[in-house]
DNA sequence: TACGCACTTGGTATCGATATCATTGGTGGT
DNA sequence: ACCACCAATGATATCGATACCAAGTGCGTA
């Protein structure tokens, strides 16, 4: 910059205003400077900026990314979210610094202007942790009274799938899945309420994986225990994929002797056989406002937590 | 850190020194600067750090995350490659700037130490523009003489495949995939030559969508055509899945009439009925790689193109 | 003429760390 | 007693940008 100003006739200062676009500066010379700058490709050193303006200009996203646990790495929905943040936040001159939980002590972390927790659902001590850097924090999830939290509106989710169900006639519907994990937690309560409104009593079966052979077994434990049931709400595609191919191998067919509606609305759902029905969370959006809200954050206007409308895809099953 | 010194009773580059674990100061004195530092909370600012050595400890990574472009966004690899390369980099003490190719202008990016480009496959041009920053960089997809390349054995994966149908004693293979994309190129190019040993010259069906229909369509137009055939080798799982569903419609049993591979070997092939086989890829040891190349260019070290074995997992198809 | 004001521009200090060179005190060899 | 040398510590300059306060213009008004 020094060297820009000696070549231009001007203060180093000026440069300073004329390239962050300042009206202290005429016109003219403002852009005969940053037309200079540009020809002689002169870059900002950041680290300087940062150092004199005490901010980083950087939002640290932390992301479980051990494979097998919380399922995060084994589809691509992460993916999304973490798209949405980073587009919404480098419109916005931030730049996204991403970690897992185990790299989050790094001092880079620390300097970031602020945080973003993926997948830390069933972590709330992990969460906490975080919160005591004290910088502005927002955490994708289920929504509680301690953090700022978007997440989409899994009792909504759950709330849809039993007015569905109570359309088709079911009267015996089973939720499988695991309810420890907040957002799961919430797409129950939102069935069971929803179904209590018509007198219904939905049974749980309990299932902490989320593949197709986890759906499958559930649906053998039904059967064995002799249960009667007529729809299944499963937490996730591949549950309810499973749960299907099961049901057919037990003579039993869906839709016809049995309703299942999937979560997540993957690629693959569309094209199942029969086409499955299931839950869509718009991640992407997700991604969007996690950022606005940090930015908000960042610049000291008061934020809340926020839930996201989902919608449900009425397909054959 | 001049708080600190005043408090200690020593001079501030004492404080640096003794935080860095310098040999320079005593080990009690550096000990005991080191617990003060940790009683009172003290961090170290990364950005004046960084302005002084003009590192900034960071490794940008550029990927495409436009959904429906390259399919990125519709599998989860990519966040495992992600995974890897963040492990590795933290543990040596770097961070992970993440960013989309339109927010790789941002001034944090050209203030990154070293560069890694996941995804951008078919975009040579956005390489070289990015091997302009004159930064270390490594890319992940298919070699070329142009960049320091990480990638699974392409050429492997297609050779291996061609074997396996030599030793079924197919002899009319097909080739499902989009060969513009260079990394499929090189699959193709392992096929037709480990076939070509055996006097076998395949088919190419050319499909650029990676999706169940996609597949079933390719199948579709051959058995319009009535061409011969009894292998199919498809570049990605849901086109395998896609075909062989399309087979059965068609009157055709896989494995009996067809032989089909796919590959990613994604979770849901193992439960494909019959059970899919598929070209593994290790990611996660992919990113670890990347990771590794980068570090070393950063620190001068000459590094070279590297490629992963990959590994043929047979089922039942 | 003198004063106040808007518009531009500049001088200097500062953000928080580290590199370089200097300084101190002690030790051992001759 | 002298010098060379090592270990430990410190003073100062520096990285590259921006904040703060000042100051030089030109213009309108009392």
């Amino acid at each position: 910059m020094a060297d820009l100003a000696e070549m231009a006739g001007v203060s180093k200062i000026t440069i300073s205003r004329a390239l962050s676009d300042s009206p202290l500066v005429n016109r003219e010379t403002r852009e005969r400077l940053q037309a200079l700058a540009h020809e002689l490709g002169y870059k900002l050193n950041v680290s300087a900026r940062n150092l004199r303006l005490r901010r980083s200009h950087t939002v640290a996203v932390i992301v479980e990314m051990k494979p097998s646990h919380d399922r995060t790495m084994l589809d691509p929905y992460p993916l999304i979210l973490l798209g949405g943040i980073s587009q919404e936040l480098t419109a916005h001159g931030y730049s996204v610094l991403l970690t897992t939980r185990q790299g989050a002590t790094a001092a880079a972390v620390q300097a970031a202007d602020g945080l973003i927790l993926l997948g830390q659902g069933s972590r709330q001590d992990a969460v906490r942790r975080f919160d005591k850097l004290g910088l502005p924090m927002v955490v994708w999830g289920a929504p509680g009274d301690e953090h700022i939290v978007v997440g989409s509106d899994n009792s909504q989710g759950g709330r849809v799938v039993a007015e569905h169900f109570i359309r088709l006639g079911r009267r015996n519907p089973v939720f499988v899945g695991n309810p420890n994990h907040p957002e799961i937690f919430e797409r129950l309560n939102g069935f069971v309420d929803a179904l209590a409104a018509h007198g219904i009593k939905p049974l749980l079966i309990r299932r902490d994986e989320f593949t197709l052979a986890s759906g499958g077994d559930a649906m053998h434990s039904l059967m064995d225990r002799g249960v009667p049931f007529d729809a299944v709400f499963a937490c996730s595609d591949l549950l309810a994929m499973g749960a299907i191919r099961a049901l057919n191998t037990l003579g039993r067919t869906v839709p016809n002797d049995v309703s299942v509606v999937g979560y997540d609305d993957m690629p693959l759902a569309a094209s199942f056989l029969p086409p499955l029905s299931s839950v869509r969370q718009d991640w992407q959006e997700g991604g969007t406002l996690l950022a606005r809200k940090v930015l908000a954050l960042i610049g000291d206007q008061p934020e809340q937590s926020e839930t996201l409308p989902v919608e449900l895809i009425v397909r054959e099953t």
